[in-house]
DNA sequence: ACCGGTCGGTGATGGGGATCACACATCGCT
DNA sequence: AGCGATGTGTGATCCCCATCACCGACCGGT
C-alpha cells in the first residue's frame, strides 16, 4: 500500500555489458549520464501518479509494473526484464508516471534524469529511436493486454493465455513444457483481472482436466495445444 | 452526414498550417517527404495485424482507433483528432499495426513511409522527440483505458466517466454542459466494453435520474458533479 | 512449541450484465 | 407509399464470477 521509494542503497555498481544493443559511442554517453544502483526485492522505483523524475533502465533483475484502480484493486501490466527502460512515457510526455514499478528480486538499475534523457535524445537521433522503439513495444503490449483482458472474457481463457505466454518466454529452460511459478495466486489474479479464489479454482480445474501438473512451484504443461484450445473459446 | 463525399483520394492538398508545433525547418522536411491526401468517411487507413507501411498524420478530421477480439467483439480505443500521428508504434517497432484506423468524417491525412519516418527520426532528434511524445501520450492514454475498463467494473461508472470525458473535450462549444452525440449506442458500448442494450438501459436510467437530458443528438448534462459522484463508486 | 502472517483450497450466495427476443422509430432509396 | 437497413427501447432469462466465510498448510521469529 503506502510503500515508499527506497533510497537506501546508493552504491555505484560497475556494469559489464555495453548498454543493451546501442552503438558504443552512444552507449558510453548514456552510461556517463546514468547512475547505476542496486535495489533489494520490493523496492518501489516510482509510483503511479508521481511526477516524473527520470527513467530507470533495468540492467539486471525483474521489475513488476502495475496500476491501481479507484477501488483499490491492482492490475499487473507486465513483468519487465533486463534491458528495458521504465517510465519513459511519463518523462517524455511530462505527465505523471503511468504505473508503479517495484522490484521483484534484487536488481541493478540505472537511473537517467529527465533532463539528461531529453538532452541525449535531442543529440542522438539513434538513441531517440531506441527509446521510441521501447515505448512502441510497451504500447503494443498494452494494446494486446487490453484486447486479451476486455474482449474475451471467460477467466479461464485469460488464464490459459497467460500460461501459454509463460511457455513462450521459457526458451531458456532445457525443458520447454515447464514453467517456474514465481507468482502467488493473488498476483496471477491481478495479471488477468480476476480474484484470487477464481485463480485457485481455475488451476484446480486445469489439473483435473490434466491440462497442467504442479509439483512445488513448478508447472508442467504436457499438452500445450489442449491449453490453447481454450483460448479461441 | 454525407453532404458531399470527396472521392478524389489521390489529390494533393495544400495544408495551410506548419506541421503541428514542429520547428519550421523540420516541419518542411517532413512535409516534403509526406503525401497528403483526402479521405471520405469510413475509409480504413490501416487494419489491425497488417504489416506496417508507414505512419498517418491526421491534418483535419477525426479517426476512430479500434481493436478487435477473437470473439469478434470490438473495442474502440479512442477517437483521434487533427495533429496526431497514427501507427507510429507499429512502424517503429516493425511489428504489425496494433489497431484499426478508420475515418469518421471526411479527413485530410498525411502519409509518411516507414523509411522516411525512420530516416527523419535518425536525422532530427527533435523530430524523434516529437514522435516519442505522441507515442508516450498514446501509451498513457491506453494505460488509463486499461485502468478505467478493468478496474472499475460497474458499467454505469464507465459510462459516466465517458460522458464526463466528453464534457472536458468540449471547451470549444459555447455551452459547456452540452455534448454533441456523434456515436451510436453500439459504438458507445464498444468504447466502454459493454453491450448495446446495457448502454440503452443506462442512458435511460440516467435520464430518469435527471443526470442527463437528450434532445435529438444533443446531450445536456445539467449537473456534472452528480455524474461524477457515480465514478468513485 | 507457540503464534502471527501469508498463502492456498473450497463451499454458498448473490448480482450485474450478456444474451435472446421482440417491437417500434427513423431514414434513405426506388 | 412501400421497403430494407439501421438504430433504439425493454422484458425475461441465465450464468459467470466477485464476494464472504472458514479451514488447513506452511514458514519465520521469539
Amino acid at each position: 500500500m503506502a510503500t515508499q521509494v527506497v533510497n537506501a542503497v546508493q552504491k555505484l555498481i560497475p556494469v559489464d555489458k555495453t548498454f543493451c544493443d546501442l552503438p558504443p559511442a552512444i552507449a558510453d554517453a548514456v552510461e556517463q549520464a546514468a547512475l547505476t544502483t542496486s535495489y533489494p526485492t520490493g523496492a518501489v522505483l516510482f509510483a503511479e501518479a508521481q511526477a516524473p523524475r527520470g527513467v530507470f533502465i533495468v540492467r539486471r533483475g525483474r521489475v513488476k509494473l502495475s496500476i491501481c484502480g479507484s477501488d483499490g484493486r491492482t492490475l499487473i501490466l507486465r513483468i519487465v526484464n533486463a534491458g528495458c527502460p521504465l517510465g519513459v512515457a511519463a518523462v517524455v510526455s511530462g505527465r505523471q508516471y503511468e504505473a508503479t514499478a517495484e522490484t521483484q528480486e534484487p536488481s541493478e538499475i540505472s537511473f537517467l534524469r529527465q533532463n539528461d534523457l531529453v538532452r541525449l535524445m535531442r543529440l542522438h537521433g539513434e538513441f531517440a529511436l531506441w527509446v521510441t522503439q521501447h515505448i512502441s513495444q510497451d504500447y503494443a503490449s498494452t494494446c494486446r493486454e487490453i484486447r486479451d483482458l476486455i474482449l474475451s472474457d471467460s477467466a479461464s481463457e485469460k488464464l490459459a493465455r497467460l500460461l501459454v505466454g509463460w511457455l513462450d518466454q521459457n526458451t531458456t529452460s532445457k525443458n520447454p513444457s515447464q514453467v517456474k511459478l514465481a507468482l502467488t495466486h493473488e498476483e496471477i489474479g491481478q495479471m488477468i483481472g480476476s480474484s484470487r479464489e477464481t485463480v485457485s479454482r481455475l488451476l484446480a480445474g486445469f489439473k483435473k482436466q490434466h491440462l497442467i501438473q504442479q509439483t512445488g512451484s513448478t508447472l508442467v504443461i504436457p499438452d500445450r495445444l489442449a491449453l490453447e484450445s481454450l483460448i479461441t473459446a
